[in-house]
DNA sequence: GTACACTATATGTATATCTCACATATATGA
DNA sequence: TCATATATGTGAGATATACATATAGTGTAC
């Protein structure tokens, strides 16, 4: 739904014409981040997700596993599994030289990306600055 | 292709596993801002979609005739043919209070989201800053 | 007078990506 | 034993993008 109710009613959009904002396949340079701190495992990069925006109650395994099984098929991670600790075995993941590779494309695109953002909101700021309450 | 070619020549990263860092219906927003702007038509608005990172070379039609029938359909443009000056006649587009609002909502968005890549940015340049040449 | 480039709008389809729902299994505590 | 938390996955459908193609008016160079 809406992010910011308020405006959607102000306009009379009634329907959830969502504007999402969300950037495609964003889940990867996260995951590949979070690896390159410490390895991990999919359930526990699945909780730490909501500190780059995704939904903290109820996240989505199913782009994070598959984006996992597919970062290790191209051989940008490696895994193993873990049936030492409590519960149900967790395959643990690690970055390859080639995921790292992978990490520092997806940094500069998305600081390029930051850049195309900042000269929507500066030339939107510009243009609408007078209407501001 | 590939944005940095001699990051994915360095790391060995052969097939465009493209990381895109494009924001998913980037155009409404754009198209959106420009009308509001001024009246405009779809091939004119095509050729300004480049400010905002969209290629400049060959940009892609569909997306934007069909967004704008797509907003037109919902009530967020207005549009009536132009047929007076030379050439084929154009579709002129107009903003509606509804687009206004639309845009608004947009901003909003896009501005959560250059927070969350300068959080990522941020990380990122904080786990990597000794690697840097 | 016609061939070509430029302007202008639009559709068709394949692929990529996302979302939602579901399926499976292990351990732990009530 | 039954619910809950942990843990990993798949399938189907919806949505978004990419690439190709279709149609047509206008100006101009030959």
């Amino acid at each position: 739904m809406f992010e910011n109710g308020h405006l959607a009613k102000k306009y009379k959009i009634k329907k959830c014409e969502c504007p999402s904002g969300k950037m495609m396949r964003f889940v990867e340079p996260c995951l590949l981040f979070f690896i390159s701190q410490h390895v991990s495992y999919g359930y526990e990069l699945m909780a730490k997700l909501d500190r780059f925006g995704f939904p903290k109650a109820n996240p989505d395994p199913a782009m994070v596993y598959r984006t996992l099984r597919y970062l290790e098929k191209e051989g940008f991670v490696l895994s193993r599994w873990d049936t030492k600790g409590a519960g149900p075995a967790k395959r643990i993941y690690e970055l390859t030289q080639k995921g790292l590779g992978l990490l520092h494309l997806w940094a500069q695109s998305i600081a390029t990306r930051k850049k195309v953002l900042g000269k929507f909101l500066a030339l939107y700021d510009e243009r609408f600055k007078d209407k501001k309450k």
